[in-house]
RNA sequence: GGGGAGGUACUCAAGCGGUCAACGAGGGCAGACUGUAAAUCUGUUGGCUAUAGCCUACGGAGGUUCGAAUCCUUCCCUCCCCA
């Protein structure tokens, strides 16, 4: 089911070219050559700016997956280190700091994400905190042994700095070091771990070629760089800014069974690219699913979205997500214990709730007013009936085998179960 | 250091003494159409109670006024030009 280890595999750099994951490269035959020659180090480094991963850094974690599976060793890091800086590429505004224990304890939570997917043991993968080598650094010596290989007249040119020196925010000057930094990390991973090949987003071509030419400068050896792609929806430019709008890896935040759901409903133009990038599944099963038209597209989606959770929180909980859907979204009498659940007293239902009130207060509104709104659009639910009237009361009387069904619009359910 | 321009809701961006909870665009949400898709059309988009109303909001703090996002003072922040 699942595509062959290294060795049934040409080559990895070809796995993630047909995958989608190559967006820019040094010297493409050269890496090819690296990628299926003997074994390498590479590693990409995160950020950690939130206690959890988000959907889109999927792309490097599942980058990282087919490189290990051929063998070769990761190295992630966490930017402890430059995420006390911030990074300026892509970004229209200067990052708010993040103090120095909260970077930890969120490189914390990222590091047990990231052995969902990652093997850390013995000497197979590799988890740094660049904070570890940043933070010791004297300034003085920093400018000396490593600014003075950097032309200002080159930064200033490149796009992720461009941007900014356009707009009217401007740039500070600690945010001009970033680049530094980073290209640094990969001088001192270079140097103790022997890494030869940093990936990262595309935003961050221009940090990691300092890198590349800062290597080349002191060492003078040539390693390379890889970039993935900016998958970019409707709504992904912004995603990190809207609190209810972004994915995460961590159940608590997006539960399996919401996680599941936010795969299902992707475009339809995705479904073949994600199914790549995402998946695991053989290159000829993705592109069968991807020829799916109109209807039956959805059985691709499901397909990737269960494979998606399935990765992400176990094949247990894929299934229930995907059971809950099921029931959720027509077939009738499938389990729907994965679908969001609120337990409440019988005696406060005995009391009658208004209806308002339970919306708000399992999350299907933001305020009572936007809960009146959606009543008065038509869309609200109450185990499947419109609700009219914004004043309605729920009690007892409305239970159906023991539950309260909400549904927000045509597609946030929310159970209610009696305890 | 000198001079100039600005800081408005999720974002961009109008408003420059009352009719402003604040034009418009994007985004969000809902409805119709559908395939839990896209596109399109419609409605909606501070909160609380409600046919009316009340409260909180236009960088912060004061002030003038019957009344301010709009005028004054001061503080903070940003950008541009000159040095």
């Amino acid at each position: 089911m699942y595509i062959a280890r290294s060795g049934l595999v040409e080559n990895v750099f070809e796995t993630l070219k047909e995958r989608g994951f190559i967006q820019q490269c040094t010297n493409a035959d050269e890496i090819a050559r690296l990628l299926s020659g003997e074994k390498i180090t590479y590693y990409v480094g995160f950020d950690p700016t939130a206690d959890s991963f988000h959907a889109g850094s999927l792309v490097p974690i599942m980058a990282m997956v087919h490189l290990q599976r051929a063998g070769h060793t990761p190295i992630a890091i966490i930017g402890g280190g430059t995420t006390m800086i911030g990074d300026p590429s892509g970004k229209t505004t200067m990052r708010q700091m993040i103090s120095r224990e909260t970077i930890e304890s969120n490189g914390m939570e990222i590091l047990s994400q990231l052995r969902r997917y990652l093997n850390f043991s013995d000497t197979s993968g590799i988890f740094l905190n660049n904070a570890e080598w940043l933070l010791p650094l004297s300034y003085i010596e920093f400018l000396r042994d490593i600014g003075r290989h950097f032309r200002v007249n080159e930064m200033i040119r490149a796009e992720a700095y461009r941007q900014r020196l356009e707009r009217e925010e401007g740039l500070s000057f600690i945010e001009f070091n970033y680049q530094l930094l980073q290209a640094y990390d990969f001088l001192h991973l270079f140097r103790q771990h022997n890494c030869v090949l940093q990936l990262g987003g595309d935003d961050q071509w221009g940090n990691i070629l300092a890198g590349v030419d800062l290597v080349r400068r002191v060492e003078g050896k040539t390693v390379h760089a890889v970039t993935f792609p900016l998958f970019t929806t409707a709504s992904g430019e912004k995603m990190g800014k809207t609190a209810g709008g972004a994915v995460w890896l961590d159940a608590n935040r997006t539960s399996p069974y919401e996680f599941y759901q936010h795969w299902v409903n992707i475009n339809d133009r995705d479904v073949q690219r994600f199914l790549a990038c995402f998946t695991l599944l053989p290159m000829d099963e993705v592109v069968r699913l991807g020829k799916l038209k109109s209807e039956s597209v959805r059985e691709a989606k499901e397909v990737l979205a269960y494979e998606v959770t399935k990765l992400a929180h176990g094949e247990t909980e894929a299934e229930k997500a995907r059971n809950a859907s099921r029931a959720a979204f027509g077939d009738e009498g499938a389990d729907m214990s994965a679908i969001p659940t609120t337990t409440i007293g019988v005696d406060r239902l005995a009391g009658g709730i208004l209806i308002v009130d339970l919306f708000c207060e399992v999350g299907l509104g933001s305020s009572k007013s936007a809960v009146r709104r959606l009543i008065q659009q038509g869309g609200a639910y109450l185990n499947g009936e419109q609700v009219k009237e914004t004043d309605t009361i729920v009690t007892e009387e409305h239970l159906d085998e023991g539950t309260l069904l909400l549904r927000h619009g045509k597609k946030q359910f929310h159970r209610i179960s009696i305890g």
